[in-house]
This record gives structure tokens, sequence and C-alpha cells, in this order.
DNA sequence: CTGTTAGCGCTTTCAT
DNA sequence: ATGAAAGCGCTAACAG
């Protein structure tokens, strides 16, 4: 029982040799104690941990990891902390490291590969375990010296490039094809497509199959319909007034992000355009709009369980071959899908 | 440019020791081009940066920190990542973080105060020079001998206890005084309170300010519509229709944090009640819902940076006494609270 | 301007 | 079962 300040103020901690001092015992013998290692009398054990209590003493872990060499540590390195599906992957790493004594760094790149690559290296001086990202780059060759170390990479919605490593991937065609068919089977045609820029690999993947599904339901798919773009209030305002305010107008939206989604929402809010919506991604609060949001759900808990086994996996045999795991995607109906062409 | 694997697998990473051989120059030329240390001719500096890069080199921060004392690390310790607060808090941090060279730890409680202990543990052994945390224990004394060895202590949303700390509060009298001033001007007296347990602090201070509220607009408070307890969909429900379908029901809500929120608007989309509800707590989407949710919103953003304030300013004198600043909150209009009593 | 020496706090190795 | 010595990779404190 000490206040703080109470015993002095401006103290150092104590380290591992003055509770050896204070227990009578050598150093040796307190680290024993403090890793639980066998072979330590339980008279020197009760000794070591009383002086333990006394100087509350706590580990350096930074003099741990530079003997050891592991520093028990996993990087995350993501867009956006706040969007639900980082939020759950963030939530299972946490959850994973806590259970086998490791912490998380986590380190955010808001789509910007420079960023990515900063925050990378930031995270590679410290020598973590594992890096689990959510790669933007061209190329993360700049992880290439940190990986032939030993340092386990998976990658979570995004593959890398350059560097060997496991990738758990959502089933982005299959949930588009979904989105498509389900639409089609409502009765529409004139479905627009509202992704992301296309330097962006799910983006990539995702409007592919967007063509492909039109294709195979034999629908010719209108390029003014077809709008690919950062999603920002007012661009996604502009990209609705295009495709609604025309003589032909969508009957349906296929957004194929939830940050698109988001400002669809937002936009079709101040029209009065009877639209059907179906999202890829769905929202954390699809099921309390008004109609509900009918989404392509990812499950991010999966892919994020799915990521650590793969790194748990990997962490033994940091050189095996990468892996690639794709995650199927549920179309969750809710309503926002089901409006028919008008 | 390597390629992963090409220049051997499984190599050790260089130290400074090599990059010096290497260079042709001391362990501590090198040491002084890396850190950027002036008094370096440009020739060795020229030689030093050819090995670093030949080598691949990057530093050890391990070895970096043992030997300063300071290890670059701020640990932040919250209930949830995904909960919009929060994340705005992570996203806040890690900002101020990256642009200082240090990096974040990330602990997730879910306001379980054993877990909350756990994880400051685990993480104090790190040595961060900082630590922001939402409190939820009685007690942060187990940090104390920490705080006394110099590491700053920044709480938000609630205070802490047993340690020199510094907080950042919202104003919660503020909010629901403005909650229950907003809700009686549009005629509603039978108000019912959905909180939080009252062990958690900013629930506490929030149902101390409605019976004040109350008190101050002269109405009794009906002891059956104030409903204190952790927010499940199925608790929720139960207390919906326990403040609903009675003889007097309640004609408005006021749900005291976001879970709640969230969880009563579910229960009410299952239910054709015409009530008014606020929620102390602003959701993502809170615009996009109809009504609209009129909320107290507190400025997450505003609460971090006072937080990143503090912790900067305590840094270079970690003993200095505690201060708390309390953030205003403000009301936003959506609809939801507007509608009158039946 | 450059280099040498010591040692941060711990674990590893090897004695006893 | 216990301990002494060495050293992880780096920076601080001094020389030159």
């Amino acid at each position: 029982m000490s206040v703080s300040g109470v015993n002095g103020t401006g103290q150092r901690r104590p380290t591992m040799k003055e509770v050896a001092a204070r227990a009578g015992v050598a150093l040796k013998t307190v680290s024993r104690v403090v890793n639980e290692e066998p072979n330590v009398s339980p008279e020197l054990t009760a000794k070591v941990q009383a002086a333990i209590k006394d100087l509350n003493y706590t580990p350096n872990e930074s003099a741990r990891m530079l003997r050891r060499g592991k520093t028990g540590t996993i990087a995350v390195v993501i867009r956006d902390i706040g969007d639900p599906f980082f939020a759950s992957l963030g939530r299972a790493v946490e959850l994973w490291a806590r259970s086998s004594g490791s912490v998380v760094m986590i380190g955010l790149t808001d789509e910007d590969p420079e960023r990515e690559r900063d925050v990378c290296l930031e995270f590679v001086a410290r020598r973590p375990d594992a890096l689990i990202m959510a790669p933007i780059g061209e190329t993360q060759e700049y992880l290439a010296p940190h990986v032939d170390a030993g340092m386990a990479v998976v990658t979570i919605d995004r593959p890398a490039h350059g560097i060997e490593a496991d990738a758990v991937l959502a089933d982005n065609a299959g949930g588009i094809d979904q989105a498509i068919d389900h639409l089609v089977r409502q009765g529409h045609r004139r479905i627009a497509y509202l992704g992301d820029d296309e330097r962006i690999f799910t983006a990539r993947e995702r409007v592919v199959a967007y063509r492909a599904a039109m294709a195979r339901h034999r629908i010719d798919v209108d390029e003014d319909l077809v709008h690919l773009s950062e999603p920002t209030t007012e661009g996604i305002g502009i990209t609705l007034s295009a495709v609604l305010d025309r003589a032909e107008p969508a009957t349906a939206l296929l957004s194929a992000n939830n940050m698109t989604t988001a400002e669809v929402l937002r936009g079709l809010a101040g029209r009065r355009d009877r639209v059907a919506l179906v999202s890829f991604d769905d929202l954390a609060l699809g099921d309390l709009l008004s109609p509900g949001l009918t989404a392509v759900a990812q499950s991010a808990d999966v892919m994020a369980r799915t990521a650590i086994q793969l790194m748990t996996e990997r962490l033994p045999e940091p050189h095996r071959p990468g892996r690639t795991v794709r995650v199927p995607v549920k179309l969750t109906i809710r309503g926002s899908g089901e409006i028919p062409p008008a």
C-alpha cells in the first residue's frame, strides 16, 4: 500500500540487481523467479517475491527484448481505426496478443502509401515479431530485410508485393456477383456502380467483377453509370446527380465500399428518388436505417481470426511460402436493396 | 534493390558494429550519423550512409530504449477500439505520436477493471513515456511506482484515483441539463432516464445531473422511469417495455450513453411508439437515421487533443500536480428529440 | 572532428 | 539448486 510520491518522487525504478541484493540472492535467482523457471527452492522463491513486492519491482521489457531478440509485440498497420472492419481486426489482434503476453502497436495510414512506409519503417525498428497490415503502396519491398530476419507479415484486405507474406482477402468477386444477381432478380438493369479509386486492389477486383456479372446477365454496361473515385461528400453528391438526374436514371446503385455507402446515404437523404441500394461492406448501424441497408457483409471477425491463425503458423517458420486465403462474404437483405425499378 | 530471400534467408539483422566495420569508422561515428548529431565530416557521413544502405541496416530500438531510458512509446488503454469516441482518441494520439517519432501501444479493457489492470501492468513493463487511459477500476494505485518513476498519466472520460494524473472530462452535467431543458421545452414531463451502471463515473455524474435538472424544472422523478444497467439488447428491450407499456408511459427517453442509444433504437424499431429520444453521445451515422438522432455530442477530437496537450506538458515535469479539464458538450438537434408528447 | 570505454537491465552459458 | 561472467546493441561520458 503506497501513495504516489510517498516513497519519494522522481524515483528510479528498481532493477533486478537491487531485488537480488535485498533478497540476499544472486541476480540469476531473481531472474528465475520472475520467469517462473523450475529449480528454485521455495524458501528463496519466497524471499525473492517479498523483495519484489517491497521494492515494487517490475521487469524492464526493453532489456528483456534486447537480450532475447524477441519483443512480444505485434504491429498493426491499417487505414483507420474507426472503420468497423479494422476495428474488428484490432479487437481480435489485441485479444490474441493479451492471451499470449504480447502487446499491439497500432499505426494508421489513412490510405496514403507514403504514410504506410513511414509507419512501417518506424515500427520495424522496434522489431515486432509480426506485422499485420492492410497494404496500400505498390510494393512492400522495403520490408524485405525484416522479413528475411524472421518478421512474420500477414496482410489483410489486400495482398503484399515484393515480400513473402500471407494474405487474407475477401471474396470480392463473389460478393459483387451476389449483389448483381440480387438486383437483377428484382428486375433492375440500369445498375450504377459507385466504387473507389482503381488504384486500390479491392476496388479493382470489385469493378472487374461488376462488369463480368453484368455481362453474365447480358446487360450492356452504361459507362455513364460507372463512377470510380474517392468517396467525399461532395464527390458522391455529384455522382448521384449524374446517375439519377438523367433521361434514363439508374434504378439501382451498387456502392462498392462502406465510406462510399455512407456518403451515398447522406446524398440520397437530400433527394426524393426511389432507388435501390446495395452496399459492399456493411455499416455499423445498417440495421437501424429505414429502409435497412442491404449489404454484402465481410466477416471482419473471420478475416481477423484467419489472419491471426496464419500469423501464428508463420511465426515458427517465417520463411515458408506465402499463402492466400479467400474469406466468403454474405449478402444481408434488409430493405434498401429490394426496392423495385420505377 | 533486393528481393526477399536473395540475400540469404534467416539472416541476422546487421548491427551498428558491422556498419562501422564496413565503413571503416568507429562505432560511435555510425551512432552519430544515425542520430544526426553534428560534427561528422561529410566524407565519413557518406561512407557510413553507404554502409548502412549496403547492409540494409536499421537501428535496434530495443537497445536504444534500454540505453536511453526513454522508449518513445505512448500506451493507450481504452474500452473498445470501435467506439467512435475512442476511435477519435486513437486517431489523435497516433497522429501526434507519428509527428513526434513515437509509437502507440493500444490495449482494450472491455470495461473490465481486472483487464484494465492486466493490460496496464503489461504495458508499463514496456516503460511507455506516457499512458493515456479511460479508467474503470476503483483505483489506479497499481500505477504509482511508475508514476513516481516519471511516467505521465492522463485519463480521459473519467478521473484516476490513487495516482497523480491529469484528467479530461466531458461536461456531463451541462449536457444532461441541455437535454432535459430541451425536452421540457417541448412539453415533456415523463422523461425516462436510461443510463449505465452507477459504478461508472460518467454514469454517476449523469444520473445525478438528471435528478438535479428535473428538480430544477419542479418535476418529481418517477423512479420507475429511471433504469441503470449495462446496455444489452435484451436488457434494453425489457427496460423499454417497462417505461412505455404502462398506464402513464414515458413520452421521452434520455439515453445516457451511445451503447444504450444503439440498443434503444433497435428496441424502438420493433415497436410503434411515438416517443422522443435524446442521446448523450452521438452515433457515427446519427444523421442518417430517420428521424435523425438528437444527441448531446462530446467533441471526442477536442478531448483527445486536450489529453495530448496535457500529456506533452506533463512529460517534462512528471511530478506536477494533476489537472482536470472539463470539455463542453453540444446538443445537436436532428429530429428524434423534437417529437412532442402524445 | 573522431574514437574508446563503460554500462543500460536483463538472459544465456557455464560453473559449482 | 544456485551463482558468476559475458554480452544483447546501443548511447553517454570522456578522452584525444
